[in-house]
DNA sequence: CACCAGGCGACCC
DNA sequence: GGGTCGCATGGT
């Protein structure tokens, strides 16, 4: 991996597509707070922070290089945040004898699970149940609006107006009417009770990181059953071995594996695995 | 403009 | 315990 810094950024060589594809890796349903402008740079917010990044093949190269707009000294959050420091590699038993996740492996190299907040995924993975990917986004778009705080980032003299996810605080002294006016609709109170649980300290990333059960303990705050509580440990806790079952996953379960499929063979990786099959079925 | 979206909780037997 | 139904809302 080289790295080169430019006034704006750092230029990163040496990350192949099949480690590293941002455009698979931010549409595969696991963040909403990431889009893709115009120019085909990806932008999003990472804290307090908002980050841009591309990746594209240039003339005269044959492997892409990853444009970041932060500075050498920062690029290992970067590089955390995209879990570039995890092998990704599956073991051949896993995928043997199975044509159809060997397909599905190979379509979704690239795909990274992202070292995203706990909270802010606790948050968006309630919003997400019923609400298809764009309102979900719309929807935790404006609650940053309303509850974040707003920041301003100057990069060469243009300034970018953004706000940060809205703390567990700060939800926590909302009302119902005011989450429902964000358009919410029946999580309003899931969202609530969640918000007053972290800011009390009933639940917490720590607490839930040191359980023997973390599925059964999020799924005690209301609104949470076992999809919800699944993405919140696969995205939110980088708990790679979680495995969530939903409609397209259950399609796949249905249709590629007559309705049996033993999750327990793909070991360690298999939230990767539920990755790959999920890219895999809506695009392509 | 119906239909549906990466569900969950309450309620039923 | 497992199956069924209502739930708010906006995108397509």
């Amino acid at each position: 991996m080289d790295i080169e810094e430019f006034d704006w950024g750092i230029v990163v060589r040496g990350i192949p597509y099949t480690t590293l594809n941002l455009d698979k890796t931010f549409d595969c349903g696991q963040c909403f707070r990431w889009n893709k402008n115009n120019n085909g740079i990806w932008e999003g917010i990472i804290g307090d922070r908002l980050i841009r990044m591309r990746q594209a093949i240039l003339d005269g190269e044959s492997e892409p290089v990853l444009a970041v707009n932060v500075n050498k000294a920062d690029w290992n959050k970067i590089y955390t945040y995209l879990d570039l420091c995890t092998d990704y590699e599956i073991r051949k038993e896993v995928y043997e004898g199975d044509s159809y996740l060997k397909s599905a492996i190979r379509n979704g190299l690239g795909i990274r699970i992202l070292r995203q907040d706990f909270w802010e995924a606790l948050v968006s993975f309630i919003i997400s149940q019923r609400n298809n990917i764009p309102k979900i986004k719309s929807t935790i778009d404006k609650l940053c609006r309303a509850f974040g705080d707003k920041y301003i980032s100057n990069e060469n003299g243009v300034e970018y107006e953004f706000y940060s996810f809205p703390s567990a605080e700060r939800l926590a002294s909302a009302t119902d009417n005011e989450l429902r006016a964000i358009g919410l609709g029946y999580r309003a109170p899931y969202v609530l009770s969640a918000a007053r649980a972290v800011s009390n300290g009933d639940i917490s990333l720590a607490k839930l990181n040191d359980s023997i059960d973390v599925i059964s303990e999020l799924e005690e705050l209301n609104g949470v059953g076992p999809k919800v509580a699944n993405c919140v440990a696969l995205f939110g806790m980088h708990k790679l071995d979680m495995f969530p079952i939903d409609i397209w996953i259950s399609r796949i379960i249905n249709d590629k594996y007559n309705g049996n499929l033993d999750i327990s063979r793909f070991g360690k990786l298999a939230g990767l695995i539920q990755q790959y099959m999920f890219y895999n079925e809506r695009f392509i």
